[in-house]
DNA sequence: TGTACATCAGTGAACGCGCGTTCACTGATGTAC
DNA sequence: TGTACATCAGTGAACGCGCGTTCACTGATGTAC
């Protein structure tokens, strides 16, 4: 009996990344198997290998997609609000909405660091996050100002790591956004 | 014809630790396994389950044994030189130099993380952690003093994990307490 | 000092499982004519 | 508009591998007497 379904998939590729997504929310990259992708987009279980390659090939995808996805997010706010500050909130309530791509960008032993795509997004977003320093209090004070970006950005993104982690202390609440704006603006706003 | 070695091993616990440690900078937790390091440390391998149960119990004494280490890097660096700044490049040194070890502890999913011991080893170092802030100039300015300190941990956590991930600009350098200082100097002493 | 015995740390053969990879194949698509 | 054919996305059976777990076992240790 052939199986109910077309021959050819048609949207294998992003069929693929949304099951990737699943299965990384669901239990983390280190037991993403091409098998369970294959299973989850309902095709054979040979098809994720022949469209990425192998399992570098998917995580590269989806920490593309992850660059792109902070580089909207960091621009809509910046050209929201205006405000560096609100910036780095962004960048925590990204981590925590998309904690499966957020875990996946930062750890480029799990893809293909020099992909292309991937590279042009992580540039977008490097961008995006350094055209917000400009605004940050530091510059008015005479600071260095590449090494405020790295220090807010280090700020941001210890505060994400640990909140997904909770290693953090209960104090803090529940409300990521509020606690981290609360702890970023120490730096980003000194009296 | 028996194996060249006598059947009770006698520092079972600490050699399969070690075996894990070796393992983890080698090739990180996702890819540990228990029969791995049961040929690393020379035993059978049922043994390692034998003695921790299973993984989580090898990398809960794995994430205790980093806690300890840090704690008394720490202390040590308190009580030496008195500057909390100081205290944040010790945790950058740490989770440089104890890469395996940090890479477990705060992925508290790989492990045990109501383990007494390792629960412990956890206060330990979060107390040395904060007895550190009170020398934090944000307390001279009237701030909040438990939210500086989490300030300072998230901004030396997120540059140690950032450093690890070669995800910082090259421009910092290759001395990563050297950087770890200058970046950490504009939230710990403001101008 | 010697003997009997309980304990339990560690063994090793066997098992079933899910994995990535290979490879000959299938069939839908699109282009040439 | 119709036919032939090349392409190639996706299939599915088969493979070997390393894994965690089980379980009856071995033998060193330490205690009782």
């Amino acid at each position: 009996m052939p199986p109910d379904r077309p021959y050819h998939h048609g949207h294998l590729r992003s069929a693929i990344l949304a099951a990737a997504v699943d299965a990384l929310t669901e239990s983390g990259p280190a037991r993403l198997s091409l098998r369970d992708l294959a299973r989850r987009a309902g095709v054979s279980h040979a098809a994720p290998a022949h469209h990425f390659g192998d399992k570098a090939g998917v995580l590269t995808a989806v920490a593309a997609e992850g660059y792109n996805l902070l580089a909207d997010a960091l621009t809509a706010t910046q050209e929201r609000a205006g405000d560096f500050l609100e910036v780095g909130v962004a960048y925590v309530r990204f981590a925590i909405d998309h904690r499966a791509h957020f875990e996946v960008m930062f750890r480029p032993d799990l893809y293909h660091p020099d992909d292309p795509a991937l590279a042009a997004a992580r540039r977008r977003a490097g961008d995006a996050l350094y055209s917000g320093v400009g605004s940050v209090s530091a510059t008015k004070r005479g600071l260095d100002l590449p090494l405020a970006g790295v220090s807010a950005w280090c700020l941001v993104h210890g505060f994400a790591t640990l909140w997904l982690n909770h290693a953090l202390p209960a104090g803090l609440g529940n409300d990521p956004q509020a606690a981290a704006r609360a702890v970023a603006a120490l730096l980003f706003r000194p009296p």
